[in-house]
DNA sequence: TAAGGTACTCACCTTTTGGTAAGGTGTGGA
DNA sequence: TCCACACCTTACCAAAAGGTGAGTACCTTA
């Protein structure tokens, strides 16, 4: 493992400048910078949720989306989900070890976005 | 575990965890997670280059994706094209000062797919 | 003379993504 | 009885993303 110097550099793999088409890590990086993976993803930051929360804090998403993007995120075992055999039923939602990892670098880039978005959007005539 | 020096926090305004659908930062999110946004700005990052030598590092990237990506950025306020008239025509692209900024934020991400992108594609059953 | 590099744009087409609307299950509440 | 809720799935369709191939204009190298 590399240590995490403050100026950030990418992997040594990487070092040639060049971005393989075929790597693997193209599609891992689709999935979490897809459109509703990161608001997925930031949601459950917070903490466990149920689909029915989720679908409220990610405004706008539709009920296909939400279902296809936490199957994704789940398959990429970012995201656990235990369903509870009750009635009505119950299903919660929370990160894996590694969702939370991931999370980790999101959120720094979501609040930037956040933060910056104006000021983009202003600056253009 | 990991150790979390400091427990990632969404922005204040997300306090109430809804990501509203008409945010601008939804906009600034779409750019910059974009498949190839964040290659460029990825490929910026190491400095100055030329439009042949992104389409190379960019591996797959075609000329119509790659003008259109730099335009977004470039109107974003991340790249900066400088143009100079000489035959054959010579562009240099690079980050400016926000763009620097957010590309310090993408590149540990994009690490951290490239070094979970096995482990988590091969999960898969 | 021909080919190839440089930095693009444009028109056309396919693929992917995402939205809408409906259905399905089982129960509790009006 | 009928609706609403919770958690989805499926079918269908529109929009957006993205690829292909051509063209431009000039110069350099073979």
């Amino acid at each position: 493992m590399e240590a995490q110097t403050s100026p950030a550099r990418l992997p040594a793999d990487f070092a040639d400048g060049v971005f393989p088409a075929g790597c693997p890590s193209r599609t891992v990086l689709d999935h979490i910078t897809s459109k509703w993976g990161v608001l997925i993803l930031l949601a459950l930051s917070e903490g466990e949720q149920r689909w029915s929360e989720l679908r409220r804090r990610a405004e706008g998403i539709s009920e296909k989306m939400l279902a296809q993007t936490l199957k994704t995120l789940e398959r990429d075992g970012l995201v656990l989900r235990k369903s509870q055999p009750v009635i009505p039923p119950r299903v919660d939602y929370s990160l894996t070890e590694r969702g939370y990892e991931l999370s980790g670098l999101l959120v720094p880039l979501v609040s930037w976005a956040y933060n910056n978005a104006d000021e983009i959007l202003n600056g253009q005539r």
